[in-house]
This record gives C-alpha cells, sequence and structure tokens, in this order.
RNA sequence: CGGGGUGUAGCUUAGCCUGGUAGAGCGCCUGGUUUGGGACCAGGAGGUCGCGAGUUCGAAUCUCGCCGCCCCGACCA
C-alpha cells in the first residue's frame, strides 16, 4: 500500500512537445518515463512497477515452455564481435565503449562494446559448457538491457536506444527437436500476450539479419506501426511485407507464346519506366521488364521485375550474400554497357556477363509476354522480348514487394494490409551459429554435430508502450489489471478526516489481502484534480471516500473502463471490494 | 546518413517577418476565500532567449558555423 502524498508520479496536464502518438503522450503525462535523450528514458516509480509486472509474467510463461533464466553481461568484449559473421551488417547498430583507465591511451579502438542481443555470447558459452547429447535440449534466457544505436529513435519507448528486451536461444540435437522447440516458444509467448491482455497476432517474418531458416513475428496492430501486415482473414494467412506472397503468378503458368521477332528501337532521353509507358512508345508498366543492379558482397548481380512492380530488398536475402546494396551509375555501366534506364537482360546485349555473380527473375515477369526492356545501349530498348526466348536468368525467385489487393495463395480474396509494430520475434536458426563457431555435441554413436538453435525475443519495454497505445480513451491510460502499476486507487477526498483515511487504510490493507497493489490518493487536492490524475494513471479499479459519503453512509466503486459509479453502503464496502478484486483477478 | 522543421522559465508557448525594457497560461512559493471532475483573489520566485562567432550604436529577432530535439526515408524488439 502506497500513500501517493509520499510517493513519486509526477503528472502533467500538458503533453511534452516531442511527443507524437498518444501512447507517447501518455507515458510522459502518467509520470511513466521521463526522457535523458534521444532514446533514453528513466523509468519513474510507476513505469517501473510496470515494467517489473511485464517481466515477471514473461518469466513465467517462457519457463512454462521450457526456458531456464539466467544473465550474459550487457558489455561485451569487442572480440566478440569483430570478424562474426554478422559484424558487417550489426557493426552500424553497435555502441562502442572504448574502454576505461589510462587516459594517455585514447583514443583507440574500441575494446568492448555493448550489447544489441546475445547470440554469439550464448553459443560461446553453450560451445563450452554443452558437449554431449545428454546436455540437450536446453533453452537459455534472460530478460535485460539491449542496447542499439538506432538511427532514428522515436514513438518513446518504441524505438529506443536502450530497452528491456527478452531474449531465449534454444539448443537441439535436430531440426525436429529443434521445430518442437520452436512452437514450445510460439505458445509461451501467445500465453504472454493474452496475460496482458493485447492482441498480438503472428504472422510470416523475414529473417533478417539472423539469416535463420524460419521466423514468425508478433505484432500489435497499431496505425503507427512500423510494419505492414498483409493477410487474408478467410484463409488465415497473415505476413510481414518483407515476407509476403500472393496468388498474382498462379504456379501452373505456362509460358507467353512469343508472337513477333525481337526488335531494336531508339528512345533517346528516355530513362524511366513511366515514360516509356507514355505515348508515343506506349509499353504499359506492367509490359515491361525492369533490371536493377545490386552489389552482393563486392559483387554485382542483377534482379529482374516487372515494370509495374517493386523490389523488396528483404527478398534479397534468400540470395545468401552476408550485405547488400544498390550498385551505383559508375559501377553499373561497365558492367551492363549503358546507364541506368536502359538496362536489360536481352541474351548477348550485356557487356560483361562475366562480372555478374548472377541474374534473378522475379516469378512475375512470366506474365509478361511480347515486353519492353532497355537494350544496354544508352537512348535504346528492345520489343517483343519473350522471358525463355529472349532473357537469360540464373534463377527464378520471389523478388517483388506484394501489394495489398493481390489475391491470397490459398483463398484467392484479395489481401487486406494493416501496420503494426512488431513485439515478438521467434526463429528457427538452424545451425549456422554452431557451425560457424563449432558449437557442436557428440551423440550416442560418438559422432559430433552441430547444435541446432532456434532464437526468440520479446520487447518487453516496447511492449509497455504497446499496451498503452492499445488501451487508453481521451482521458488516459487503461491498464489491464495483469500490468497494472496498482490495481485500487483509493480516492480520499477529504484526507484532513481522520475516519476518512481510516477507512481507506482499512479497505486498502482488504484488498491487499486479496491479493491487489494498493494506492492511497491522500493528497491535500481538489476532488478534481484527483479524479483527472486517477483517470490519467488508469488504475483498474477506484475507490472514492468522500466527506459527503461518509456523511450518507456510502463510498463509491467505479472501474477505469465505464462511467458507472456504484454507491456502496459502508457495511457491505470491504466485501464489495474484495468480490471485485475477485471478479478482476478471475478475468484476468 | 539524406530531406524538412524546430530550439524563449520545470511544462505548453507569444514575440522573430519589420532589430530598441523578454510576455502569457500551466506548474511552484506565501496569504486568504473555496471544496465531488484539472477553483478564485492578492502577492511572489523563476530566463546566459540551445552554444559560438559575425553584422550593428543596439540582436531572442539579421548572417554563418556547431549542437540538441522533432518529422519523412532506410534499420530493428
Amino acid at each position: 500500500m502506497k500513500l501517493w502524498s509520499q510517493y513519486f508520479i509526477p503528472t502533467l496536464k500538458e503533453s511534452p512537445a516531442d511527443a507524437e502518438i498518444p501512447s507517447h503522450k501518455l507515458l510522459i503525462r502518467a509520470g511513466l518515463v521521463r526522457k535523458l535523450g534521444g532514446g533514453l528514458y528513466t523509468f519513474l516509480p510507476l513505469g517501473l512497477r510496470v515494467m517489473q509486472k511485464l517481466t515477471q509474467i514473461c518469466r513465467e510463461e517462457i519457463e512454462r515452455g521450457g526456458g531456464i533464466e539466467l544473465l550474459m553481461p550487457h558489455m561485451h568484449p569487442a572480440e566478440t564481435w569483430v570478424g562474426g559473421p554478422r559484424w558487417p551488417v550489426i557493426r552500424d547498430v553497435m555502441f562502442r565503449a572504448d574502454g576505461a583507465g589510462d587516459a594517455k591511451r585514447l583514443p583507440r579502438e574500441p575494446e568492448y562494446v555493448l550489447g544489441p542481443t546475445h547470440e554469439e555470447v550464448v553459443t560461446q558459452l553453450v560451445k563450452a559448457e554443452i558437449t554431449s547429447y545428454r546436455d540437450l535440449p536446453k533453452n537459455l534466457f534472460q530478460i535485460g538491457t539491449k542496447f542499439r544505436n538506432e538511427i532514428r529513435p522515436r514513438y518513446g519507448l518504441m524505438r529506443a536506444r536502450e530497452f528491456v528486451m527478452m531474449d531465449a536461444y534454444s539448443f537441439d540435437t535436430n531440426n525436429e527437436n529443434a521445430t518442437k522447440s520452436y512452437f514450445a516458444m510460439k505458445r509461451a509467448y501467445q500465453a504472454f500476450f493474452k496475460r496482458l491482455g493485447v492482441l498480438a497476432i503472428s504472422v510470416e517474418a523475414d529473417t533478417g539479419v539472423m539469416g535463420g531458416s524460419f521466423s514468425e513475428e508478433f505484432m500489435i496492430p497499431a496505425d503507427i506501426g512500423d510494419d505492414d501486415i498483409l493477410y487474408c482473414e478467410a484463409s488465415g494467412y497473415a505476413a510481414n511485407r518483407e515476407k509476403a506472397r500472393s496468388g498474382l503468378v498462379p504456379e501452373n503458368l505456362a509460358d507467353a507464346s512469343p508472337s513477333g521477332a525481337l526488335e531494336e528501337f531508339a528512345t533517346p532521353g528516355i530513362v524511366t519506366i513511366a515514360a516509356l509507358a507514355a505515348p508515343p512508345y506506349s509499353a504499359p508498366a506492367d509490359k515491361q521488364f525492369k533490371t536493377l543492379v545490386y552489389i552482393g558482397d563486392g559483387k554485382p548481380f542483377l534482379i529482374v521485375l516487372r515494370g509495374c512492380d517493386e523490389l523488396e530488398e528483404a527478398k534479397l536475402g534468400s540470395l545468401g550474400f552476408a550485405v547488400t546494396r544498390p550498385a551505383t551509375p559508375e559501377e553499373i555501366e561497365p558492367v551492363m554497357g549503358a546507364k541506368p534506364g536502359s538496362l536489360g537482360t536481352v541474351k548477348g546485349t550485356i557487356k560483361n556477363p562475366a562480372a555478374l555473380a548472377g541474374i534473378y527473375a522475379d516469378h512475375a515477369i512470366r506474365l509478361v509476354g511480347n515486353g519492353t526492356t532497355g537494350a544496354n545501349k544508352d537512348g535504346f530498348h528492345l520489343r517483343n522480348v519473350n522471358v525463355v526466348r529472349d532473357l537469360t536468368v540464373t534463377k527464378f525467385g520471389d523478388f517483388r514487394r506484394v501489394q495489398a489487393g493481390e489475391p491470397d495463395v490459398k483463398s484467392g480474396r484479395p489481401l487486406q494490409v494493416r501496420r503494426g509494430i512488431e513485439v515478438g520475434h521467434i526463429f528457427v536458426l538452424g545451425t549456422k551459429f554452431s557451425d560457424k563457431i563449432n558449437a557442436y555435441y557428440t551423440d550416442d554413436q560418438k559422432q559430433n554435430h552441430p547444435v541446432v538453435m532456434g532464437c526468440y525475443g520479446i520487447g518487453i519495454s516496447r511492449t509497455l508502450q504497446a499496451v498503452i497505445e492499445q488501451g487508453h480513451d481521451a482521458d488516459g491510460v487503461i491498464w489491464p489489471w495483469a500490468v497494472a502499476p496498482f490495481h485500487v486507487l483509493i480516492c480520499v477526498l477529504d484526507p484532513q478526516l481522520p475516519e476518512a483515511m481510516d477507512l481507506a487504510k482499512k479497505l486498502g490493507t482488504a484488498a491487499e489481502q486479496a491479493g491487489a497493489d494498493v494506492l492511497i490518493d491522500d493528497r491535500a487536492e481538489r476532488p478534481g484534480v484527483k479524479f483527472k490524475d486517477a483517470d490519467l494513471i488508469g488504475i483498474p479499479l477506484r475507490l472514492t471516500i468522500g466527506g459527503k459519503g461518509l456523511k450518507e453512509g456510502i463510498i463509491e466503486l467505479k472501474w477505469r473502463t465505464s462511467k458507472d459509479v456504484a454507491k456502496i453502503p459502508l457495511a457491505e464496502a470491504e466485501a464489495a471490494l474484495r468480490a471485485a478484486v475477485a471478479e478482476a483477478q478471475a478475468k484476468a
């Protein structure tokens, strides 16, 4: 039981200017956090209480899913990362620490880095300590602070530089067992989000930097989210746009039959799809081939799409390069023989095909018959281009960005799109890491195998804000019971009356005995201020004790989610309070 | 990092274009009146106008540089 007057809950009437979205404003206004710098926040007592409840629920559910808690260092020796498989990709987000000590030796190369995640650390541990099939499976997790130099921190805790995350790592003897671990974690995640009372849906996801074989993200639908989710209610399909597939290209599509001879024509000054689609050329965008040049691990490769399609860069991950980027015009011309705008992959037109790491085409180009593409000669294009007859393609794949409205693979219905916030991610990693660092175990036949890994993350501090984003109204936060900083707020309107405070403490004790966390507003403030603050900080159950009510012999009970106020006779107050608490606990 | 914006009291901000005593609301302190949905009256404290140069008799205001923050893009839990 805490007394407001002796606690620390700095609420604000107005939102700070740098907060844009409701949850961010409420984080500040309701006295949950304060900003120290960009993406760096102090958790005030109220915010910390929510965080502790979140971590405890998370801990319970992950343990139920087979997790074993440990704690790894936040600061890592630089050599843990430098030269490792993910270093080229992850170095940009890592904070470096120069090391402490002798000022004369500075500056120098960083000796330490702040951990953005812990795969490298945990595999090192497992390599040393887990060597037999008898030691497996293991699922190690921790809940702690991560550091990532987000290029643009924003939306308060949504994208911070320092944030709290649950990260788990599973180790199994084979793929089948790894899959079991994966689904155990998926169930744990579902249980976690259900207990918070937030809607989080799992969607197919790109494996990104992790480079695993299969992964799903847990998304909270919200307009301010950074990700697009494409989904079909009829079939249940849901995927991050980075990964999404559609039924646009039928599996058994026959190749369009050529109906004309390949023909070169002059297109002076025409370097865009749109310009070529306009008169006098009038080659519709969906009848053009778009040729993009990328650099994968230092070597150029080509991506061929329909003119109307966009490349989904995340899908380049399937090509196996560690780092990819668009090529510069200077890099393009010597290879292709032309500047961007006149590029193509028609057989025999590429100036230096030997320089290419490959020519990858999206399946959708097979929808194009008698198309138009660049001639690899500035100012010239080719028409009547047909995929099988005319184009050089190393391999077909899925590279295009799926748009809303395209048919779902299963149901054929139009895919819908909505924004989401990623709050969790689960991966089957396979043996990518263990192989690289030689994390092997010995089986009962004395054979050595790499351990099969999975890795899992939940953004706890991000989830905290997502709970607010999903649970608030014009007056303030509406906490779900499970994570509310306090469950019961007793507003004593006349704290100078000893009988009012005595009653508050008595009822507070009763509520505590029933298992609720209790806050008593004993401040010498006017009732309006107290009610406004009560709504703002969003405590689920409000109990009002006033001099007026005491004279009538009643107290009031009100849920944050409702406008109704129940007047309870004093004699029944304790029983009613206990019943309300029990009711809320049963629902939570 | 690229593009755009912004920086004035703890918070929200006016003033800047057109240079001349730095203003308001909220919050805070004192006293009084109030007391069931962010009260009222009176008095008070609180500012290197982000930092540094420059122009000028004179700069919050004009110029240049730097820094912080915010928004759009790429990245992520």
